[in-house]
DNA sequence: AGCAATTTGTTCAGGCTTAAACTATTTAGG
DNA sequence: CCTAAATAGTTTAAGCCTGAACAAATTGCT
């Protein structure tokens, strides 16, 4: 018996799918916390940013990586100020606007990246070993329609 | 382009797939947050917290609520302690052992999780809205291997 | 030009969460 | 009976995250 057991209403269809889902999600994020923790002495978010940042070799913006990490702006700051610190980040100045400017990886942050990202990846891989390629595609694309209705709704409503 | 767009290896497949997976449970755990905390000026971790105890009336034992919940235990001492300080639990001693209570809803607990459950329910409903009762079922069966294999895995690993 | 509205980013207080160290109690083995 | 190990729960320091208030720069409108 576990959190699942929850649901128990008249439409318990998408309330016991909901705990599934999160469920789900709780299990792989927690080992990935875990073994950055416990492997690169890391975590998530400054993980999530650098591979943000690794995807756009010119640099983000704050309010770029912000709502690309779907966090508040503030956080935002405090985990860049602490890569920056480490020498991992850089802040580098946006021709034209003098309230902005961009972060990029240093080389140092690339390499140290490259090395998590190696495994990282294959965590994934691992914690998604039980499905065959076919599972794979499907539960994407299902995923992809609860993620389009539900970002849908959410703008609606905003 | 989104948090989504992250993924760049050999086995992409299943990195897709994890980043899809994590921003669904964002989006649907970031309108629970919110609406918790706009229409009942509530944490997500409390309504849990009352939602594991709504289903047990005998009360659970601190461990049991941390498992149930895949949290710490110092979290749930936390987190029962200002719902007993508002009236919405109490403790009871466990029949020989000292060293333990159980956690119940009082009744004015019970009353204010069910007003919020029933909300809850219907945010849920509505984040689920856009898949077929087939669509629903087919996620939930492969999410259950998700998480029967992972949760194998971690045990394996442990 | 002048000025309001918007945009960019930071700071702050407060709540969540964890891992590790801790106390108290119970259990198991000799 | 005694004591070592295991179990129940708490405390603490540190980091994440949010919403709100804020400062500075830019944009748009007249």
């Amino acid at each position: 018996m576990d959190m699942e057991a929850r649901a128990h209403s008249e439409h318990p269809e998408a309330l016991r799918l909901w705990l599934r889902l999160w469920t789900c999600t709780q299990i792989v994020e927690k080992q990935v916390r875990s073994r950055l923790r416990e492997r690169f002495d890391t975590t998530l978010p400054r993980f999530d940013l650098m591979a943000q940042l690794e995807r756009s070799p010119e640099g983000l913006k704050m309010n770029e990586l912000s709502r690309r990490m779907m966090v508040t702006g503030g956080n935002v700051t405090g985990i860049t100020d602490q890569l920056a610190a480490e020498g991992l980040v850089d802040r580098v100045d946006v021709e034209g606007d003098r309230r902005a400017y961009r972060v990029r990886l240093t080389a140092k942050g690339r390499k140290l990246f490259n090395e998590m990202a190696r495994q990282h990846e294959s965590w994934i891989v691992d914690a998604f070993a039980g499905l065959s390629d076919k599972d794979l595609a499907v539960l994407h694309k299902l995923l992809g329609k609860v993620k389009d209705h539900s970002r849908g709704a959410a703008e609606a409503a905003a």
